[in-house]
DNA sequence: AGCCTCGTCGCAATCGATTGCGAAGGGATG
DNA sequence: CATCCCTTCGCAATCGATTGCGACGAGGCT
C-alpha cells in the first residue's frame, strides 16, 4: 500500500504530494469530472464547461504543475498514446535517421516512442512485435518489413494500426522513397557519362529497397538499349563486407564492369574498397554510385555520388500518417522522391575532380557528438 | 465506454475477448487475487498460493494467452517499468550502441526503455528529462552529462534513479570507460614510436570524456619528460568538420607536430581529411590517434589506430546498475578498461603497413542493414 | 405564465492489477 | 481433546482518469 508520491517534472513548483485531478478539483470547488473535460485536448469535450470555469482550472493546475498519469488515462481509455516502432538495426544511421524523424514528429502529436533492434531477423521481429503489443502500443511503424515473411500481414489481420516505412509491401500503407526512380537516376546518371558495361550490388532479395532501386537502374539501361545481363547483378547484405564481397567477384568478371551501382551507401564503400585492392582507382577506372546520401559520403577520401533520400521526413511522415490512422482517417502511402549528388567517385577526371585523389570533401556533417 | 478489445500478441491462441486476471480467476475457480499473486514475479508473494494452484493458474494464463496489461499494473504500483534514456545523438553510432546495450539489459529485466535526443543542448536536455518523468519511467540514463550544468544535480535531488553512461560526473553513479587510461595509451602509443612534437584534439569542454582523455594523454607526455605545450591542445566538436578545423590550425604550427590525438574518431576523421588536404600523408607525415574504435575506424582507406572502448557492454551495466538500484541495492560506478588498437595511421613504413596507402582494413562491420 | 431547450456540471461506474487484512481449514502440539 | 499456528485464499479498497447520463437553473419562446 505504500506509494511513493509521485515526482513531479523539474519544471514548475509543487512540492511533495502527487497532483491529481482530484487535488486540483478540491481547490476549485468542482468535481473532477469537470476538471478532466477542462483539460482535456478534444474540443467537443472542453466545450462542455463554461470558459470561466475552464480557465481557472487551467490555471490551477498550471500552478501545481499537474500531469496527466499516463497510466491512469491508459486504463481508461485503452490507448497509451505510445508507438512502438521497428528497425533492423539503430547502429545504421540510416534507419536512426529515420528514427529521429519518427520520434520528433511523434512527440509533436503528443505520443512518444519505444523503439526496438530486430536484425532482419523474422523471429526477433515477431518476438520483438509482441514486446511492443505487451506493452500496448497503439500502433506500430515497422523499418524493417520482408517480403518473404508475413508477419505485417498478421499484425494487419489483427487490425492493429500500422506504418511501413523505408521498405514497401504490397497493399500496406508506407513511406518511402521512390526507389524505382532513385535506381533510374543512377542509371542514367551513368549513362550520361558514357558508361556501357555496368554492374549492381542489389542487397537483400527480401528487402523492397534493394530490389526496386536495381529494378529502376536496370529499366533505364534496358531503355538505353544496353540490358545489363544478369551475372552482373547480385544480392548482397547492406553493409561494408558485403559490397566488398560482391564487388570483388564483379571485378573479376571480363570485361570489367565499368561502374558499380551500389544500393546502399555502406555497400558502396566496401566496393570501393574492393576496387582500391584491386589496384584500380575509384572515378577513374571503375565508377561508384552508392543511394542514400548520408553524411559520410561526402567526407569519404573520394567522395561518394549517391542519391539522396529525405531519410528525416520520411520518418516524420510515417510518424504522422500512423497518428492520422489512429484518429479515424485513412492511411495513405507515400513515394519521396529522391536526387542524385554527383561526387568525385564517378566523376574523377572531369569537371569537380581532376586529379582523382578527391581530398576528402567535407561538408557533411558526419556527427559524433558524444565523447 | 466503447472499449475496444484488448489486442493478443501475435504469438499464442486466444481469439477476441480482452484475457484479464479476472478472466482467468473465473475458469480457475479461485478469486482474482490468488491470480495475481500465482503470476507474480516476486518470491514472496508467490509462496503465499499453493503450489498445485499456482501450476494450475500459470498454465491456464498461458493458454489463454493472458499479458498483464501495464497500465493498470502501473496504476497500482505507481511503477511503470519503463526507464528512460537521453543521449546527445541517436544517429552518432557511439551513443547508439551504447543504447543498444542499455535496451538489451533492460529488457531483460523485465524493463522498456524510451530513449530521446537532446543534441547536447542544456534546453532540450531539461525538456526531455521532464517529458520522460511525465511518462513516469522509473529511472533514468543519461548519456550527456555536462559539467556545466546543474540538471543532473536536480534531478538527484528529486530523488530520481540515475545512472550515467559514458560520461562522468562527481558524486554520481556511473559507467563508463577509464578515459584516464585510455588517453594515457593513446599517449605511450605515440612515444613508443618516437613522437615528441604531439597535439591533441581535446573535444568539448563540458564532456568529462574528451577532458579525461587529453588529461591521460598529457599526463603520458609529461612524464616522458615531454610536456605539451597549451597551444597545441584545441578543443572542438566531436564530429568531422570539428576534427578538421582544428587540425587545419595545428598544422599550421612550426615546427609542425608529427601526430596528432583527437579524442572520437569521427575528429579523427576530420584530421586525417585536413591531413591530406595539406598534401601530408596520414600515419608517415602526420600519425594520428582516434578513440571508441567505431566499424569505421577499420575500414578506412587508412586505417585509423584508435583506442577501443566497451560501447555495448557500458550499457549493458549501466542498464543493470540502474534496475538494481531500483530494487533497493546501492549503485555503484564502473570504469571499464579499454584498449589500443594500432593500425596503420600510426604504423605506416612500420610492421602493419610499408607503402603508405593501407588498403582498406575490412574486418569491421560498419553496418547498414536498411536498404 | 408555462413549457421547452440549452448550457454546465455532478454522480458514479469503470478500466485491470495489487495487497493488507482477515477467515477458514488442516495439522501439530501440549 | 482443546488450542495454536501456519498455509492458503477471499474480500475489498485503491490507484487516477474518463465519460454516459441525469439534474439543475437560466433564458427564450409561445
Amino acid at each position: 500500500m505504500a506509494r511513493q508520491g509521485a515526482r513531479a517534472g523539474t519544471g514548475t513548483h509543487t512540492g511533495r504530494v502527487p497532483v491529481t485531478l482530484a487535488q486540483i478539483a478540491r481547490q476549485a470547488g468542482v468535481h473532477v469530472s469537470t476538471v478532466s473535460r477542462a483539460l482535456s485536448t478534444d474540443e467537443d469535450v472542453r466545450g462542455g464547461v463554461a470558459t470561466e470555469t475552464a480557465t481557472l482550472i487551467r490555471t490551477l493546475a498550471e500552478e501545481l504543475g499537474y500531469q496527466r498519469d499516463p497510466a491512469g488515462a491508459a486504463l481508461r481509455t485503452g490507448r497509451s498514446r505510445m508507438l512502438g516502432v521497428l528497425v533492423p538495426r539503430l547502429t545504421d544511421i540510416v534507419l536512426a535517421t529515420v528514427y529521429e524523424g519518427i520520434d520528433a514528429a511523434a512527440a509533436a502529436a503528443g505520443y512518444h516512442t519505444v523503439v526496438a533492434n530486430t536484425s532482419d531477423d523474422p523471429q526477433l521481429q515477431r518476438r520483438r512485435a509482441d514486446a511492443l503489443l505487451a506493452r500496448r502500443v497503439d500502433g506500430l511503424v515497422l523499418g524493417d518489413a520482408r517480403s518473404d515473411s508475413d508477419l505485417v500481414a498478421e499484425l494487419a489481420r489483427q487490425r492493429i494500426p500500422l506504418v511501413l516505412v523505408s521498405r514497401r509491401l504490397p497493399g500496406r500503407v508506407s513511406v518511402t522513397t521512390d526507389d524505382l526512380l532513385g535506381g533510374r537516376l543512377a542509371g542514367e546518371h551513368l549513362l550520361d557519362l558514357g558508361h556501357e558495361r555496368v554492374a549492381v550490388v542489389a542487397g537483400e532479395p527480401y528487402a523492397s529497397t534493394g530490389a526496386e532501386r536495381t529494378q529502376g537502374f536496370l529499366d533505364a539501361f534496358a531503355e538505353a538499349g544496353l540490358p545489363v545481363p544478369e551475372s552482373h547483378v547480385v544480392s548482397s547484405p547492406f553493409d561494408v563486407p558485403g559490397g566488398r564481397a560482391a564487388a570483388e567477384h564483379l571485378l573479376s568478371l571480363r570485361p570489367r564492369p565499368t561502374a558499380i551501382f551500389a544500393v546502399n551507401d555502406f555497400a558502396a564503400i566496401g566496393v570501393m574498397a574492393a576496387v582500391r585492392d584491386a589496384g584500380l582507382l575509384v572515378g577513374r577506372d571503375v565508377a561508384v554510385v552508392g543511394y542514400n546520401d548520408v553524411p559520410l559520403a561526402a567526407a569519404l577520401p573520394v567522395p561518394l555520388t549517391s542519391v539522396s533520400s529525405p531519410m528525416y521526413r520520411m520518418g516524420e511522415l510515417a510518424a504522422t500518417t500512423l497518428v492520422n490512422m489512429l484518429n479515424g482517417k485513412p492511411g495513405r502511402s507515400r513515394r519521396l522522391r529522391p536526387t542524385l549528388v554527383a561526387r568525385a567517385s564517378t566523376l574523377a577526371g572531369g569537371p569537380l575532380d581532376t586529379d582523382g585523389t578527391g581530398g576528402t570533401g567535407g561538408t557533411g556533417g558526419t556527427n559524433g557528438t558524444n565523447g
